[in-house]
RNA sequence: GGAGAGGUGGCCGAGUGGUCGAAGGCGCAGCACUGGAAAUGCUGUAUAGGGGUAACUCUAUCGAGGGUUCGAAUCCCUCCCUCUCCGCCA
């Protein structure tokens, strides 16, 4: 969410922000409703210290000896009670003024950083680098995708999946099964050695995290809801570890909380019909160790730095090929202020593809979640760090293409084999 | 799910409908004392919003939302949460 003084103070450069993810947005509705709202406020915040003043008056009239029903008593009575109507009818306005600025505020993204590059679009994402030698098919060689080998090891049982639930959900089965699990621990054990507290959190969650994150309300139709209970299955741990420090202020000495935790994730993928319909790459349901920090500002430029490196650490244990992507203004996600997407390389495929975003998130969501620092006097706003680290599905959809033999075995890194207990899924296995 | 108890500041804990943002204690910060420290003493110590260059000031907040009243931490209603016992259960 934004800063209401900032619309206040400076709506411009809200506006040149905003236009730079590609919204063009009128604030002058937004900013006249935020004004009336604020008149309104100082008008009924005056009634109600007349009313306090003729509350405590009446108080001491009655010490001093005035009869309860006295004359005097009576009329600041009738005051008190005429200032009751108006300050009650004021604040029904208010109210409904505040609900309406505060929806169109929860509905506006965040602003991009000053350092996030300037586009309209995927297409103008920024390469950052790239690490690894991306494997490409030998003279007379031809790579499977990842889905066909997992089916050909029988890794994964994609019909009967329809038939527990849906499509776009999997089953993992036998050495699957396993890698899956394999994969899980091993990315929690590095973050852990890594400095990061290992959390398991709730995966259902209320209405109040989502929108501490940002997923409300704009974003509903992507997420499962429980109906009967305020509770949404979550669409990303970012949501439960958002708040987990939701309405608390915590010591800048204590900062930054650095945190890592697996959760399934659940997304409906609304109207992504048709599109990557084989294999784990897009599910409704997929595995994901998130890393999050809660950062002093000063320092959140750097921990975003560091992010990202801590999720690149996890493909380069793996051994596997990827690039880091800046994402351009006009391709960031509703609460980031900067994002790295990494990008691992599919053999098989022949692409690079999604299997981390990094992003900041300035104070965003911390205004959303209300979480603060303390430093000396006062509080302030801290910020707010999340990345993949990394989804599990795409991992495994990378070493099954990657490690793929001519033979139809499929090699595992080294890293693995402690997990794992082997450094090979074979066909008979 | 049933029965009971309870939710007050960073923490503990008091609070008779009238000057209560709230006694007292702990903690924390500053000062004094000390060679230095401990102990002691004094002072200060919530958050959000509005107004003011500032000193400061106004409003709101005692789990949440309603109500009664000129006036609510205190009385009434609803809800949420926590704890104890019983039931059920991985």
């Amino acid at each position: 969410m934004l800063d209401q003084r900032l619309l206040r103070e400076n709506p411009d450069l809200i506006a040149t922000q905003l236009a730079r993810r590609g919204i063009s947005l009128d604030l002058g509705e937004l900013q006249q409703l935020a004004q009336q709202a604020r008149d309104l406020g100082e008008q009924r915040s005056g009634l109600q210290a007349e009313g306090n003043r003729i509350g405590k008056e009446v108080g001491s009239l009655i010490k001093g000896g005035a009869a309860q029903g006295g004359p005097e008593v009576a009329a600041l009575r009738d005051q008190g009670n005429r200032i009751k109507q108006q300050v009650a009818a004021l604040e029904e306005e208010e109210k409904g003024l505040e609900a309406r600025l505060q929806e169109q505020l929860l509905g506006l993204p965040n602003l991009p950083s000053a350092l996030a590059p300037e586009g309209r679009s995927e297409a103008e994402n920024v390469e950052v680098k790239r690490w690894g030698e991306p494997r490409l098919p030998g003279p007379g060689e031809s790579l499977e995708e990842h889905w066909q080998i997992a089916e050909r090891l029988a890794l994964v049982d994609t019909e009967r999946s329809v038939r527990i639930a849906q499509s776009r959900f999997v089953t993992l089965l036998g050495d699957g099964a396993r890698l899956e699990r394999a994969l899980i621990a091993f990315m929690l054990d590095l973050h852990g050695r890594r400095g990061y507290t290992e959390v398991l959190p709730p995966i259902l969650v209320n209405t109040a995290s989502l929108t501490g994150s940002g997923q409300l309300p704009k974003f509903a139709e992507e997420s499962f809801r429980c109906d009967s209970d305020d509770l949404w299955l979550t669409p990303t741990a970012e949501v439960p570890l958002t708040s987990l420090h939701r309405d608390e202020v915590i010591a800048a000495d204590q900062l930054p909380l650095r945190y890592c935790a697996y959760t399934p994730c659940f997304r409906r993928e609304a109207g992504s019909y048709g599109r990557d319909t084989r294999g784990l790459i897009r599910l409704h349901q997929f595995n994901k160790v998130e890393l999050y920090w809660f950062s002093r500002p000063e320092d959140s430029e750097a921990a975003h730095e560091q992010l990202t490196r801590d999720a690149e650490a996890v493909l380069e244990a793996l051994a596997l090929p990827y690039r880091r992507i800046e994402l351009c203004t006009g391709d960031l996600g509703f609460s980031a202020a900067r994002t790295y997407d990494l990008e691992v390389w599919l053999a098989g495929a022949g692409t690079y593809r999604e299997i981390s975003s990094c992003s900041t998130c300035g104070d965003f969501q911390a205004r959303r979640a209300s979480i603060r620092c303390k430093e000396g006097k006062g509080t302030r706003l801290l910020h707010t760090l999340n990345g993949s680290g990394l989804a599990i599905g795409r991992t495994m959809a990378a070493l099954l293409e990657h490690g793929q033999q001519g033979d139809g075995s499929v090699r595992l890194p080294a890293a693995l084999v402690p997990y794992f207990g082997r450094d090979r899924l074979t066909p008979e296995a």
